[in-house]
DNA sequence: GTTGCTATAGATCCG
DNA sequence: CTATAGCAAC
């Protein structure tokens, strides 16, 4: 492979980072300024001219769709040569904890379970309930941010109350301090982690077993971290600890676009790395390739409103551009109306392929009312939603079916199709099997083994698990032979889900589909990836459906503003311009405002060409009609650089639009 | 003991 | 508008 296409177009700043070989390394990218291009030009330079072979390097995003992005351009870049591994931290700590998560916990092994959010959520409402707390005593999504909080800041349950208490009061802690034991114990106990855990146990075998660490410090001897300024502790500890041997570290990241704090992260992580690595280089890229002047002229002016930031001036390489499109609009359906127009005008008339336009917005409710509108305006489009089609019931239910059989320690998944479809095993005859499990510490599927066999219950109860065990022994046995899809299928047919959602008829029409759709994309992703149920399980509990769908013909993009981070389209439209959604009221009621200004602010600058902003009057959500003022961003553009195409709507808002 | 219905509260962003 | 809790009927 020759180094030279890899030079080429670089400014000079790119081409320090670009060709810069051990060490340290600290880019400070601003939007559009070719941060991408310098991580993948980077790796492909380590390969090509140092000769770093692949598997020596790791990159690490945040989102799949980054990781994603990321390796295909470097695929392109270095030809066919095998290219590095670039992941998520979530899915890069699950690859190595499935290597060595048995030396963590007795009852761990390599096929442990990832729980998502919901799930997570249900077991924290088990654990209160077997403490006698009720949702009045405490908010379980209280719960929830408080544990995630803890393991993104590695304090275990052991050490929660000295390291929590005193800064909330006692009884609270007490409180938090008891769930948070007896929630991991369940979690451990069930073979099965949470999306903290996997950085959070990962950093805990770094540390437990210097073996191990030294193991994987000489196999990725180049580290890569795109979007540092997003990193929690945790993902910063697990950097660190990696990178100390060699302090062959790149990390990359912009502190006007921190929006994951809700998260955990802490955008100093930026300027500590600068502290613990003080041999490191730094690069400032602040050329902006990206956007037309304007775009990045009314990006400037928002973001300058932030206090809290390291004052930087982008720099605009392109020409002025157009104006800045702000639309009023009456009520939702008007906006969707208005962006479906024109769309449809740059689609057919200016000839701007689908994939190069994007509508944005704060919360994904508001992609309802505008899918129903692109449909009549037979506008194709893509709703990118992070794991929305799993979670559909019926796909649930069966992915219960398939983890568990693959994991009989999951007492979740085991929970959950223990009665479904409706086989009598109601509320009575689990949570005495519940308390018989937790009395004996193990896990529910051996519980209720030995409760059948000691008939402890009902004669009914009895032979109704009797039967259940023998369904679930007998599918067991094709997990070897049968190919994932082929499983599910059995599992549909043997446990007479199938015929239960037939004898519904009504809307099972659509959950049919979706099991029909679901089966093929298992069946596709076995073939392709050659691989089995533990492959898939994984997929789905760290990937979402949308990041290996398949482009074939260009589409309209729709995505939250969090979603569109690394990403850039030549129209752009930023739709709920309102105040309660972007800033979004729990923001403002938890005084979160700058973040939210840093949300608009990435928004903005996904735009090459052209940006259009709108809002509404009045708009309905959640089944309420809600009067909404204009963003307070909104007064932030500036205004000589505004078109607005009904300056007479603007009159709706009352002073401000002067 | 289990199932199906009605009432009620809560509704952000991602892996 | 939708997931969950509580209650009345098989």
């Amino acid at each position: 492979m020759s180094v030279e296409p890899i030079l080429e177009n670089l400014n000079p700043s790119q081409l320090v980072a670009v060709t810069h070989f051990e060490g340290p390394l600290l880019i400070l990218a601003g939007a559009g300024s070719g941060k991408t291009r310098v991580i993948t030009h980077r790796i492909a330079y380590l390969m090509a001219h140092y000769g770093i072979h692949a598997s020596h390097i790791l990159g690490v995003t945040f989102t799949n769709k980054a990781a994603e992005e990321m390796r295909t351009r470097v695929e392109r870049l270095v030809g066919n040569q095998q290219a590095p591994l670039i992941r998520t931290f979530h899915s890069t700590c699950a690859l190595l904890l499935r290597e060595h998560i048995v030396h963590l916990a007795p009852t761990y092994t390599s096929d442990f379970t990832i729980r998502d959010e919901a799930e997570q959520r249900a077991l924290i409402t088990e654990c209160m309930k077997e403490l006698h707390l009720s949702p009045e005593d405490i908010n379980p999504s209280l719960v929830a941010v408080m544990i995630d909080r803890a393991k993104d800041e590695l304090i275990g349950p052991e050490d929660f109350v000295s390291r929590r208490g005193g800064s909330y009061d006692p009884t609270f802690i007490e409180m938090i301090d008891r769930l948070y034991k007896r929630y991991q114990r369940r979690l451990e106990l069930s073979n099965a982690v949470d999306f903290a855990d996997l950085i959070r146990l990962t950093v805990r075998l770094f540390q437990e077993r210097l073996d191990i660490l030294n193991h994987y410090r000489d196999r990725f001897k180049f580290l890569l971290i795109d979007e540092f300024q997003d990193t929690n502790y945790a993902q910063y500890i697990f950097a660190r600890l990696l990178a100390e041997k060699y302090e062959n570290i790149c990390v990359v990241g912009d502190d006007d676009q921190a929006i994951f704090s809700w998260r955990g992260a802490d955008p100093t992580h930026i300027f500590k790395f600068e502290k613990d690595f003080p041999k490191c280089k730094v690069v400032v890229l602040n050329q902006n390739y990206r956007s037309t002047g304007r775009i990045l002229k009314a990006a400037s002016s928002v973001i300058r409103n932030n206090s809290l930031r390291k004052p930087k001036d982008v720099e605009a390489v392109r020409e002025t551009g157009e104006r800045i499109y702000l639309y009023a609009a009456r009520d939702e359906m008007e906006e969707a109306d208005y962006i479906a127009r024109e769309v449809t005008r740059l689609w057919k008339l200016e000839n701007v392929p689908l994939d190069e336009m994007a509508i944005l917005y704060r919360v994904n409710t508001l992609s309802r009312v505008l899918e129903e509108v692109l449909i009549r305006w037979q506008i194709p489009y893509d709703v990118v939603r992070g794991l929305k089609f799993y979670e559909r019931l019926e796909i649930k239910d069966l992915i219960a079916y398939l983890q568990f059989l693959h994991n009989p320690s999951d007492d979740l998944s085991l929970l959950r199709i223990l009665n479904k479809p409706r086989r009598g095993i109601g509320d009575k005859t689990v949570s005495t099997l519940q308390a018989q499990a937790h009395r004996l510490s193990t896990s529910l599927w051996e519980t209720i083994q030995q409760m059948v066999q000691t008939s402890t219950l009902g004669s009914a109860a009895t032979n109704r698990l009797k039967q259940f065990i023998e369904l679930m022994n007998e599918l067991k046995l094709k997990i070897a032979t049968l190919k994932p899809h082929e499983l599910a299928g059995e599992i549909l047919n043997k446990t007479g889900y199938l015929v239960e959602l037939q004898n519904q008829g009504l809307e099972a029409e659509e959950r049919l589909g979706n099991i029909k759709e679901f089966l093929g994309h298992l069946e596709d992703f076995s073939a392709r990836n050659g691989g089995g149920l533990r492959e898939f399980l994984e997929h789905i509990a760290l990937v979402s459906e949308a990041d290996n769908y398949e482009e074939i013909e260009a589409r309209l993009s729709l995505m939250t503003l969090h979603s569109a981070k690394g990403l850039e389209f030549g129209v752009i439209f930023l739709v709920g311009m309102e105040e309660n959604l972007l800033p979004h009221s729990r923001s403002v009621r938890e005084g979160t405002i700058e973040e939210e200004r840093r949300l608009c602010y990435v928004g903005i600058t996904r735009a090459k060409e052209k940006l259009y902003v709108t809002f509404t009057n009045q708009r309905s959500l959640y089944g309420s009609i809600l009067f909404n003022s204009p963003s307070r961003f909104i007064w932030e553009l500036p205004r000589e650089d505004l078109e607005v195409p009904q300056p007479w709507a603007l009159s709706r808002f009352g002073a401000e639009s002067e």
